[in-house]
RNA sequence: CGGGGUGUAGCGCAGUCCGGUUAGCGCACCUGCUUUGGGAGCAGGGGGUCCCAGGUUCGAAUCCUGGUACCCCGACCA
């Protein structure tokens, strides 16, 4: 039965499974011939240019401009900031020829061993050193500056193991990098770019998030200070969904770059750099699915509305799609993206059972009874709620209900999010909430790598942020008994 | 790189222990008829270097040797 295909590998059980099965049978993605690459597929590209669109908007009217930048990095580029090397040096791409032959030997091709470059050439994990080389060309005075860029382009980590959207070996994200005259510009800048995001993550995909410091061991290597916004996943663990860091004068004083201040005198630039990338994908799948598939927020769903008309033979089909080619219409003209799936090689079921798995917010279905009584069946995703209305006024309904989709899945998952926030007090506690319930854990913490890295080896939880609006709270380290002046996040993490 | 596991049709698998007809099943695909308001039914059909190389044998998907690819669990990480 094409019912065994579809059906999902129950959430409760394998969480991990499911997701898998879920991002390729909705056709988001798929693993492809190189290891831990993935291939989006078009429905799933159609959400990531949604969510680019946005953020690209968000970017513009914060001033930003788009750049691009180039793919490799000479490997010198690499050792100039030393904590940036260590960071990435484990999971780097490195083109070493340019060149291939064939084998003399008659087996194919090979590499051209007379072909060997001079300098390797690193395939950009990020892009801090080619972009801080650059921009050390276009920076003589305060007049420069700032400089506020941002490029759309792929990435390579080559990470031990991948998940899909999770982490794959190479990536897609967006990655700003600015350059400023003063501390406190720069600052204000991270600081604003982690509030876009979080922006973004609650208005467009419908997901909450705490918006904290990373501490130090997890920081961006070269970074003075890392925001981040933390997600909560359905089971329990969290999400790094996007990242916005101060990088202080470190990447200015490594590749030199200083202008003169409105004072005469020489200074080193002020820089940050910030990023979201199709991990956000990821987020959107497990924050919202549900047993039936895919919940996609309205505002990121490529199909906003599916009509699907119920039908025996051409002429009932006619008169149906009429009706709907005229509604659909109506909902095209108020900005609505609507599909209308008459396909007749496919039943009726199983068209619902697809755009349920598919995420479509909203379903309406007319068949012969509807077209007689001059109503239709309407179905909203979230709740799987179904009632037959009237034809008239639908439209006013139908658009109306995005907003109310857009907002009740957030509810939903701010609801949840909070109920998995637990403060615990002992370590005991800690340990006993991490296994049995998962979550945010608010703990106090020291603030020494020590401790934190006793924890992370003994429980697998990290620290997830210190959230920026944590309240003054006096109290002790559960591990070491140390004083302790705020509560922070910890989670195990994807 | 450590520890497990798996390579058989587009996908998911059985067959391998104990060698023996023309290698099988479900889904998908093609054709026809009947269906169509929650993942259709029946009938017929197409599709295979059984991961690769070598060996043992009258005979290998099955046994032996070597290789290789992928998956899962760890270490690493957005």
């Amino acid at each position: 039965m094409a019912k065994e295909l579809k059906e999902l590998t129950p959430r409760e059980e394998n969480y991990s499974q499911w997701y898998n099965d879920l991002v390729i049978k909705a056709g988001l993605a798929e693993s492809s011939a190189v290891r831990g690459c993935m291939v989006i597929k078009p429905y799933g590209y159609a959400i990531w240019e949604k969510m680019q669109r946005a953020l690209d908007d968000m970017f513009k009217a914060t001033g930003h401009q788009n750049a691009y930048f180039p793919l490799f990095i000479p490997k010198s580029f690499f050792s100039k900031e030393a904590h940036h090397v260590e960071g990435f040096a484990k999971e780097c791409a490195v083109v070493t020829h340019y060149r291939l032959k064939n084998d003399p030997e008659g087996k194919g091709v090979i590499v051209d061993p007379d072909a060997e470059l001079e300098e390797e050439l690193i395939v950009r994990p990020t892009s801090e050193t080619i972009i801080w080389n650059t921009y050390k060309n276009w920076i003589q005075s305060y007049r420069d500056l700032p400089i506020l860029c941002n490029q759309w382009a792929n990435v390579v980590r080559w990470e031990m193991r991948t998940r899909l959207f999770l982490r794959t070996a190479e990536f897609l994200w967006q990655e700003g990098h600015t350059a400023h005259e003063t501390r406190e510009e720069a600052l204000a800048e991270a600081r604003k770019m982690i509030g876009v995001y979080a922006n973004f993550a609650e208005k467009w995909m419908s997901l909450p998030v705490i918006i904290g410091h990373k501490s130090d061991s997890e920081r961006f290597a070269g970074a003075e200070d890392t925001l981040t916004i933390e997600a909560m996943m359905q089971d329990g663990k969290a999400l790094q969904s996007g990242t916005s860091h101060f990088l202080g004068q470190n990447f200015a004083k490594a590749f030199d770059v200083q202008f003169t201040n409105r004072e005469g005198r020489l200074e080193y630039v002020w820089a940050t750099s910030w990023g979201v990338s199709t991990r956000l994908m990821g987020a959107l799948i497990m924050a919202h699915s549900d047993n039936n598939g895919l919940v996609l927020p309205p505002k990121l769903a490529p199909i906003q509305v599916v009509m699907i008309p119920i039908y025996k033979g051409e002429e009932e089909l006619h008169r149906i799609t009429e009706r709907l080619d005229r509604i659909a219409t109506e909902l095209r003209a108020r900005g609505l993206s609507v599909k209308i799936d008459d396909r007749d090689n496919v039943r009726t079921g199983f068209k619902f059972a697809e755009y349920e798995l598919k995420g479509v917010p909203v379903r309406l279905a007319m068949g012969p009874r509807d077209v007689a009584n001059g109503t239709i069946e309407l179905v909203r995703r979230d709740t799987l709620h179904k009632e037959v209305v009237a034809q008239d006024g639908l439209v006013d309904r139908v658009v109306g209900l995005m907003d109310e989709i857009q907002q009740n899945i957030y509810d939903k998952a701010l609801k949840f999010r909070d109920g998995m926030i637990t403060r615990v007090d002992s370590y005991d506690e800690f340990k006993r909430v991490l296994d049995e319930k998962g979550g945010f854990i608010l703990a106090h913490w020291d603030g020494t790598p020590e401790t934190e890295a006793r924890i992370k080896e003994e429980t697998k939880a990290t620290i997830r942020c210190i959230p920026v609006n944590a309240p003054e709270e006096a109290g002790v380290d559960m591990l070491s008994g140390k004083p302790s002046s705020r509560r922070v996040i910890f989670a195990r993490a994807y």
